[in-house]
Order: structure tokens, then sequence, then C-alpha cells
DNA sequence: CGTGTTCATGAGAATCATTCTCGCATAAGC
DNA sequence: GCTTATGCGAGAATGATTCTCATGAACACG
């Protein structure tokens, strides 16, 4: 489905395994996950590409990461565009939000204490309705 | 100077000393550069003690985390009514920032969607005046 | 369509932050 | 002072991530 090639980096069986299953799921992963589930269905890829091509794909800009409370660290396919995530904290489901406001507001608070090549990384956490609802 | 007693909470000389520690300290700190630094000065503690005062006090909301890129967690003293930080992804300095109008726009999106127990987490990293200035 | 160069892969070892274990010390309450 | 739960320390254990290095495969070129 998505083919996306990106220029200096090899096309792989494993690569376009890891993405498309990326595509497939909803919320994060973490990368021990996405290598049982690549194992599960008799895709197997080594731990250690599972890494390599997540990593490969963060710096394409073509998956976003989180890092847990644990500090481990998630995975998900993502539209391109900057966005931030609200996350079920319970079934991991996520939303992507566009926020333009709070884009704004980074920028002059930033500004206003004399900080430059501003960047910031906003997440919000809660339970989603089924969650709620499933008590 | 501070002597924050929490009820529950034994005050003992190695909690002390981290407290202590971080009074000091203008930006976040790894549990291992706490740790170093202690023993640097003759003060020595345990690492694994470290690690849990560490922790006690976050739990008592005396001292904030954060997760760098990196996944290792860092330590700061902070104030205990809810804000934001600014980041020098230089020389690590740190602002505390109040957002109103963040708290409010995370709470109406969460809402839209139907998630309900919201929390969020934001940082805002830069470089800051000084670091600009030195280049 | 071969073929060589270069980059990716995989298995396991290595790294490194963090947590656990367990016997000993000590703060707090009486 | 005495008791007792709690905290401490050293080192082992855990677990995610990264490294190593020999093998395999993608891609450019002829």
């Amino acid at each position: 489905m998505t083919a996306p090639e990106v220029p200096g980096r090899r096309q792989t069986r494993q690569r376009s395994a890891v993405l498309a299953l990326l595509d497939e799921l909803d919320g994060f992963r973490t990368a021990q996950d996405l290598h049982a589930l690549l194992r599960e269905r008799g895709d197997a890829v080594g731990l250690a590409t599972v890494y390599r091509a997540l990593q490969a794909l963060v710096d394409d800009g073509l998956v976003d990461v989180l890092r847990g409370s644990d500090g481990e660290a998630a995975y998900r396919r993502c539209s391109p565009v900057h966005h931030h995530h609200l996350v079920c904290r319970s079934c991991g489901r996520t939303v992507e939000v566009a926020d333009p406001p709070v884009e704004r507001w980074a920028t002059r608070v930033a500004a206003e204490h004399g900080f430059a090549d501003v960047q910031h990384q906003l997440e919000v956490f809660g339970t989603c309705s089924s969650c709620t609802a499933a008590g």
C-alpha cells in the first residue's frame, strides 16, 4: 500500500513488514511488541532490525515516538504534518490533534524568556469513552 | 533550609542530602549525575538509595521528572503548583512557566473526543540567550 | 541478465539505567 | 532506653536498547 521511497534508504522485506504492521495498528506499540507480533505471524524479523527500522522511520518522519512513564519507547504510524496526541491510558487508542493556539503560546513564551530554536512536546492522556464504559 | 515533613516518610541523612543537592542545582539532573555528585563531595549515598529518594520526592510532589530523548530520567526541584518547563537544550537551564490557555485547551479537546480523567505533559525546548551568544 | 559494491540483516554479546534482595542500621514512638 | 517498622547499602538481576561482525541481499552499472 504505502511505498515511501526515501533516497539513500534501501527497501527490504523487513523494513516493509515493520511499516505495514504499523499501518494496521491503531495506538502506540513498543519495539518489543512489534517484534513479537511479526514473529507470531511467521514474518520473522530480528529484534535489532526492528529497532533499526523504527529509528529509520522516525528519522524519515513516517513514525512518531512516545516515551512512556517507564521510559520504554512506543511507536506509531503518523501523518507527516505537525500534530499532538490524545492517548487513552487504558487501551492505547490514539487521536491526532492539531493545536494552533498551543503552537503560538509556546513560541511566544519561549521568545519572552530569550529562548531561540524552539521545539515543544505535548501529549494528552485520558480514558476514552469505551474504556470508561467498560469500567 | 527546606525541611518538608511528609507524614509516613522518615527523615534520613541520605534523603536530606539528595533534596539539598537538588535545591542547589538549576536544571534537570539524572539520578546517576546526582549520585556521582554526592559521592564527589564525600557525602556517600548508595545508588539504589538515590533512586528510592527521588521516587519518594516525586511521589510527594517536591520534584519533577522529565524523560530525555534517550529515555533516561532527569529530576529537578520544583514548585508544587502545576506548571511546565522551558528547558535550554544546551546548558539545561530551566524556567518554570504556567499556561492557563493550554490547560483549558487540553481539557476541551479531550472532552470533545470523549476522553475523561485528563492529564497532559508539555515541555518546551530551545536554546537560551547565553548559549545562543556563546555559539 | 551477471556482478560487484555497499548497506542491511541476524544472533548473540555488551551496555546501561533502573529495580530487587536481603541482612544490617536507625528513626520514631512509647 | 527499647521495640519495631522502615530505610540503607552492595551487589545481583532485569530489561530495553545498541553493538559486533560475518553473511546476505538491494541497487547501479555494464
